[in-house]
DNA sequence: AAATATTTTTAGTTTAGACTAAAAATGAAA
DNA sequence: TTTCATTTTTAGTCTAAACTAAAAATATTT
């Protein structure tokens, strides 16, 4: 296994490949490489059996490369907490010295630095941290575009894009923070959320795709 | 700049390349590679200008060269602290994860990393961490070997390797505790070592060359 | 249904980093 | 000072991982 062929694999899986069929096209989006790199890699993969391949549709991974996604995520989402905890980065500069660290994790490292952290369940904007044996625990969340106007809830998770991460920043959009629903305007239009002390923040349709919540 | 040029990079400053020759025999055992794998590798570095070259002698480190390697070996040591210290690793399980780690390592990691320990000196076997600007705080200290009968001493650095650590750990010889040199057998013999409480340690002539001490 | 556009594959090239085998240079012993 | 041993270099091979360019397959429009 090297770095490439890791980042490769975890890219199938975010793209749902651990379920579907994902095309060539989609990687090719997510890696920045060409189309003849993904069809070399998958020709790599294949030989080793992490991928399944139907020619001119796409890849899925197997049992055996689901848990290596799945690994690789948990080494991933452990260096962020501990960067954003211990090394008090924001959490919109985690992602790129996570997405090195993760390749250079021994398992004992790993688990170590899992008990240093206290075994934590969410990484710095709420993906959940795999556990060890590659199961994920489920977590009940709800998509923020999918509340209904006058409900309130908790900030849970929300997408893991640098600019997106930036923008929330700026919107002081936190996890764990509560809101109510006060407005949605209709033809995709923005959502209106209030807190408790009646600050009011707004949203654009598109963000409230990339946010998840908890009704309370 | 590579994993593995820079591996080699720190090997030629351990094998003492920023002051002298060093020869591709001594670079094809610290890394157990072929001679031909040292010629690639010299040939490449020699075109970076990280190393000078003399035929059939062997290279040394350049003023550019030696910089990349104390920053490396910065990076190895402010690892092995935190592996340490942290995550309660014993001395001779640190140098692995931290020879991983330090590829996978932002400057700002780094100086971060170092903040959290709190800017140490030594990292868990005594060796001084380069400072930033890859200048060497200058420590005195002697060979355990050339310490005279009788005079009393403070373990202030051992040999890194893996093997010696553990001996050393069996012979629970520790950096800071002090002894008196009560013996020295001739031809190479063993030295006793006792403490204060009268506990005694013998120690081969060949070990008293990788320990380095403060006399007291 | 034919034309056009998109996606995937194939073929061939490149670079880094390893290797083996053999030649050339240097050093040590007889 | 030859001879033998060691070290270094050269030459050629291999794999991983990228690339470009062109061919083949599939999908979308007209
Ligand atoms: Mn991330
Ligand atoms: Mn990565
Ligand atoms: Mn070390
Ligand atoms: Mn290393």
């Amino acid at each position: 296994m090297t770095p490439n062929k890791e980042d490769f694999i975890k890219a199938i899986y975010e793209l749902g490949g651990d379920q579907n069929v994902v095309t060539n096209k989609a990687l090719v989006n997510q890696l920045s490489i060409t189309a003849a790199s993904v069809t070399d890699m998958n020709t790599r993969l294949l030989k080793e059996e992490l991928i399944t391949h139907i020619p001119y549709q796409g890849v899925k991974l197997t049992e055996k490369g689901s848990l290596i996604a799945n690994q690789l995520i948990r080494k991933h989402r452990i260096w962020e907490v501990f960067l954003s905890e211990k090394l008090g980065y924001d959490w919109n500069e985690v992602h790129a010295d996570a997405d090195l660290l993760e390749h250079a994790s021994s398992d004992l490292l790993i688990e170590r630095l899992n008990q240093f952290l206290e075994e934590p369940t969410f990484d710095p904007h709420g993906g959940v941290i795999p556990n060890k044996d590659g199961t994920i625990p489920d977590i009940e969340s709800t998509p923020l575009i999918d509340v209904s106007l006058g409900s309130s809830f908790k900030i849970k998770e929300v997408d893991d894009q640098q600019e997106f991460l930036e923008y929330l920043l700026f919107k002081e959009v936190q996890l764990g923070k509560e809101y109510t629903l006060v407005d949605i305007e209709p033809y995709d239009g923005p959502l209106t959320l209030e807190t408790d002390s009646g600050d009011r923040t707004i949203l654009g349709h598109k963000a409230a795709f990339k946010i998840l919540v908890e009704i309370i």
